[in-house]
DNA sequence: AGCACGCCGACT
DNA sequence: GTCGGCGTGCTC
C-alpha cells in the first residue's frame, strides 16, 4: 500500500504535480518537501495525499521532507484560493507564502557555560562572571551582565572555566500580555471596542468597518479588540496589516506598549534571517502578533483569530506586479477561511467597504468625536475661472492673499500638489516635439534640482538638453505645467522673507530625513511647505493654519474609476492637517470645476453626500462595487505578432450573460520599455464569477512565448 | 523558471 | 562540413 502526494511547487505550473511517497516518509498535508522536477530539486508543499491505485504511470518519488515546520491547512487553502481568484498559477502565491521558509537561518550564536573547572586565580571580577554565567549567553553579554570587561570573560574561557558553543538563535517572541492597561477610551471609542469584542466573542468569520475621522483613535480601539482575541485563547494570533513600511514602526511601538512584547515585523525591508525567524515563530504559534505589509497575509498562521487592515482605503494594498492582488480583499477571504474576525479601519473608507457596511454585510462602527480640542478647518473653493493665476503662475490671487495673512501672523502654510519635479512636460516651441523617454510615450518630467529630465515610470533620466533633439533649435525647450519645485519657486518669489521647503520623494530620500523635515515643520522652522502626497498623512503641525491645494482637479481627470474617490480621500487627509490644535485652520482648494460633486461635498465637509453621489454614478455604470472589473494587458515586442494574437484573443472571449468585453485597445501606456501593450477591459455583473470567466478565456488561447498576458482582477491602475 | 531540443549563419 | 543563436515546449 503506497500513497501519492500532490505537491504544489513555487513555479508557473498550472496545477499540483503528483509524486510517490517513499516508504516510511509518513507525509502530512502542508509538509515542505524536496521534489524532483526535471533535472533539479525544488521545495514544494504537500497539498493532497491519496492511496495509489494500480495502472498509473510511474511517479517520481519525493526526495525528502525539508523542514519540521509545515504549512497549516488554512494557509494551504488560502494560497490555492488566492491563485484561483487572481487567475494566476498557484505557484505564485505559494512562492510568497514560502518567502520566509526559504530565507537563510539566522547565524548561530555563541553562548557560554560553566565547565565546573575552578579558576586558578579567583578575583572579585571573576566571581561576578561565574555568578552571571548560570544563564547561557554570549561572551559580550556575559561581560555586560557581570559588569566587567570582556577580557575577564575571555581569560576564563582560555583557562577552560567557561566553555563556548554555537547554538541556533531563537527569537523569544515573548507572549503578549493582554491584561496590561490599555488606553483610556472616550465613550465613542469604548462603544466601538465593546462591539468589536462582542463580535470576536461570538466567534467565527465577521467583518467590521471601523470608520473614524483622523485623530478619532482607531488604533486604540482595534488594539482592544486584539487584546480580547488574545485573552480569549492562549494560542490566538493577530495580524495587523498596514499599507506602507513607513507606518509599521509606529504601530509596532503601540503594540509593544499595549502588550509588553514586541510583535513580529514583516515586510520587504526585514532582513532575510529575521524574516525566517518570524516565519517559523508564526508557524509554530510562538509569535502571536504580526505587524506587517500586505505580504504578511501569506504567513503560516495556525490559529489566526483577528486580521486588522489599517488605512484600508489605501491604494498601496493593491499589488500591481508579479502576483496581482488586493490585500484588503484577500484579508477578508483569509478571515473567512480561518474563521477569524476582520477589522477594516480608515478615516476615509473605500466605497467598496462603505457599500458593504451600508448593506449590512459588515458591521459599521463609526467613531465621530475627535480627540482633544482640535476643530475641523473651514474649507473654501477657489474658482480658477474667476480668480485665475497670472500666466506661468499657479497660485491664484485669493490663495496668495491668504498665504500673506498667514505668514504675517507667524503661522504656517502647507501647499499641496501631487506632482513631483518642476514641470510635468517639456516641449519644443519651435517644432512642438514633446520630450519622452526612449521606447515610451510617457512624458519626461523636468527636475530643476538635478537639472535632469526624468521618466517617473521607468526611472530613465537624462540631462536637460540645450537644443531640441528633434529639430536642433536652441533655447526652444519650454516647461509646461507645475510641479512642487515650480510652486516652491513661485512661493519664494512672492514671499522672499519666508522659509520655504519642498517635501517630495525627490527631496526626501529616507525615513530619517523625512522625520527631520517633519520636526522642522512642527517646530516652526518652516513657513511654507510645498508637498506631494508624501506629507499628506499622519503628522500634527500645531502652527499650521492654512492648507492650499494647488490643483484639486488633478485626481478628477483621466477616466480612472477611482479618481474622484482618491481625490476625496487625499483632500480629506491634506485638509485634516490644518488647525489641529487650538486654532481653527482653513483650507483653500483651487479648482476649475467647483460645481463638481466632489468639490461640493468637500466644501460642505459632507462625506455622506460625496459617497451617495459617487455610488449613484457607479451603480448607473454597473461599476464596482455594483459590478466587477477585470483588465487584461497583453504585451509584446513585435507589434504585428501582438496585433495578431490580440485579435485571436478577442475572438476567443467566451460569451456569457452579464459580461461585457471591451477592446482590444491600446493600453493607456501603450509602450513601456520597448514593449507594446494592448488592453481588454471586462465588466461583469456582481453575480458573475469573473475569475472563472477569465480562467476559461485564458485557457482558450495559447500565447506565443514572446507575448505576455497579465490578468488583473479589480484593476486600480488604469495606466 | 530552467533546461532541452531544434532548425539556419560564421568559423577551424 | 561543425558550433551556436534563442524560439518553443516540458517538467509529476
Amino acid at each position: 500500500m503506497s500513497r501519492i502526494a500532490s505537491v504544489l511547487l513555487p513555479m508557473p505550473l498550472p496545477e499540483a504535480f503528483d509524486y510517490a511517497e517513499p516508504d516510511g516518509m509518513d507525509l502530512q498535508l502542508g509538509d515542505q518537501v524536496s521534489a524532483p522536477l526535471g533535472p533539479r530539486l525544488l521545495r514544494g508543499v504537500v497539498v493532497g495525499l491519496r492511496e495509489a491505485v494500480g495502472g498509473n504511470r510511474p511517479l517520481k518519488p519525493l526526495e525528502g521532507i525539508l523542514e519540521e515546520t509545515r504549512l497549516p491547512p488554512g494557509t494551504v487553502e488560502f494560497v490555492q484560493w488566492a491563485a484561483r481568484y487572481s487567475v494566476d498559477w498557484p505557484g505564485q502565491p505559494l512562492a510568497i507564502a514560502l518567502r520566509g521558509a526559504r530565507a537563510p537561518k539566522p547565524r548561530p550564536v555563541r553562548v557560554t557555560a560553566l565547565t565546573g573547572v575552578a579558576p586558578a586565580r579567583p578575583t572579585a571580577a571573576r566571581a561576578k562572571v561565574l555568578e552571571a554565567a548560570a544563564v547561557p549567553m554570549s561572551p559580550p553579554d556575559l561581560a555586560r551582565a557581570a559588569g566587567v570587561g570582556v577580557g575577564v570573560v575571555k581569560g576564563l574561557i582560555d583557562e577552560g572555566v567557561l566553555s563556548v558553543r554555537l547554538v541556533e538563535a531563537v527569537a523569544s517572541f515573548d507572549p503578549p500580555d493582554p491584561s496590561l492597561a490599555g488606553a483610556v477610551l472616550n465613550p465613542s471609542q469604548a462603544a466601538a471596542a465593546a462591539e468589536l469584542k462582542a463580535m470576536l466573542a461570538q466567534g467565527g468569520f465577521n467583518v467590521a468597518l471601523l470608520d473614524g475621522v483622523t485623530g478619532s483613535g482607531k488604533t486604540e480601539v482595534y488594539l482592544e479588540a486584539a487584546a480580547a482575541a488574545l485573552a480569549a485563547d492562549p494560542g490566538a494570533q493577530v495580524l495587523i496589516l498596514l499599507p506602507e513600511i513607513a507606518l509599521t514602526q509606529a504601530v509596532i511601538g503601540r503594540v509593544a506598549e499595549r502588550f509588553g512584547a514586541e510583535p513580529g515585523e514583516w515586510h520587504s525591508d526585514v532582513a532575510p534571517p529575521a524574516r525566517r525567524r518570524v516565519w517559523e515563530a508564526v508557524a509554530n504559534g510562538r509569535c502571536r502578533i504580526v505587524v506587517g505589509a500586505r505580504s504578511a497575509l501569506f504567513l503560516p498562521f495556525p490559529n489566526l483569530k483577528l486580521i486588522v487592515v489599517d488605512e484600508e482605503h489605501d491604494a498601496s494594498f493593491k499589488q500591481e506586479e508579479g502576483f496581482i492582488y488586493q490585500a484588503r480583499d484577500l484579508a477578508v477571504a483569509r478571515g473567512k477561511i480561518e474563521d477569524a474576525g476582520v477589522v477594516l479601519a480608515s478615516a476615509t473608507p473605500s466605497l467598496e467597504s462603505l457599500r458593504n457596511a451600508e448593506q449590512g454585510r459588515y458591521r459599521w462602527l463609526r467613531l465621530s468625536s475627535r480627540h482633544g480640542e482640535a476643530r475641523l478647518p473651514d474649507i473654501a473653493l477657489i474658482d480658477l475661472r474667476e480668480s485665475p493665476p497670472d500666466p506661468g503662475r499657479w497660485l491664484s490671487p485669493a490663495l496668495v492673499k491668504a498665504m500673506g495673512e498667514t505668514f504675517a501672523r507667524g503661522e504656517q502654510t502647507l501647499l499641496f500638489l501631487n506632482r513631483r519635479g518642476y514641470a510635468p512636460l517639456v516641449l519644443c516651441k519651435a517644432c512642438g516635439e514633446r520630450m519622452t523617454a526612449p521606447d515610451t510615450d510617457s512624458w519626461l518630467v523636468e527636475h530643476r534640482y538635478s537639472g535632469r529630465l526624468v521618466c517617473h515610470l521607468t526611472g530613465f533620466s537624462m540631462p536637460k538638453p540645450k537644443a531640441c533633439p528633434h529639430c536642433g533649435a536652441h533655447d526652444s525647450l519650454v516647461s509646461i505645467g507645475p510641479g512642487v519645485e515650480r510652486v516652491e519657486e513661485e512661493a519664494k518669489g512672492l514671499f522672499p522673507q519666508a522659509r520655504v521647503a519642498v517635501f517630495s520623494s525627490d527631496t526626501i530620500f529616507d525615513a530619517r530625513e523625512a522625520r527631520r523635515m517633519i520636526e522642522a515643520m512642527a517646530d516652526g522652522h518652516i513657513d511654507i511647505l510645498v508637498a506631494t502626497q508624501a506629507a499628506a498623512k499622519g503628522h500634527n503641525f500645531p502652527n499650521l493654519t492654512l492648507v492650499g491645494v494647488v490643483d484639486a482637479d488633478l485626481g478628477l481627470r483621466g477616466g480612472d474609476l477611482r479618481a474622484a474617490e482618491r481625490t476625496y480621500q487625499l483632500l480629506a487627509q491634506a485638509t485634516g492637517r490644518a488647525g489641529r490644535k487650538d486654532r481653527p485652520g482653513r483650507a483653500l482648494l483651487q479648482t476649475w470645476a467647483p460645481e463638481h460633486a466632489v468639490m461640493q461635498a468637500l466644501a460642505a465637509q459632507d462625506r455622506d453626500a460625496f459617497v451617495e453621489a459617487e455610488l449613484a454614478e457607479r451603480e448607473l455604470a454597473g461599476l464596482p462595487p455594483f459590478g466587477r472589473l477585470a483588465a487584461v494587458v497583453v504585451s509584446g515586442l513585435d507589434p504585428v505578432q501582438l496585433e495578431d494574437f490580440v485579435r485571436t484573443m478577442a475572438h476567443a472571449a467566451p460569451n456569457a450573460a452579464g459580461v461585457e468585453v471591451y477592446g482590444p485597445a491600446d493600453a493607456p501606456l501603450s509602450l513601456i520599455r520597448g514593449r507594446r501593450r494592448k488592453r481588454f477591459l471586462v465588466r461583469a455583473d456582481r453575480a458573475v464569477d469573473l475569475s472563472a470567466y477569465m480562467a476559461t478565456w485564458r485557457a482558450r488561447v495559447r500565447p506565443p512565448a514572446a507575448i505576455r498576458v497579465a490578468i488583473d482582477i479589480d484593476p486600480y491602475s488604469f495606466l
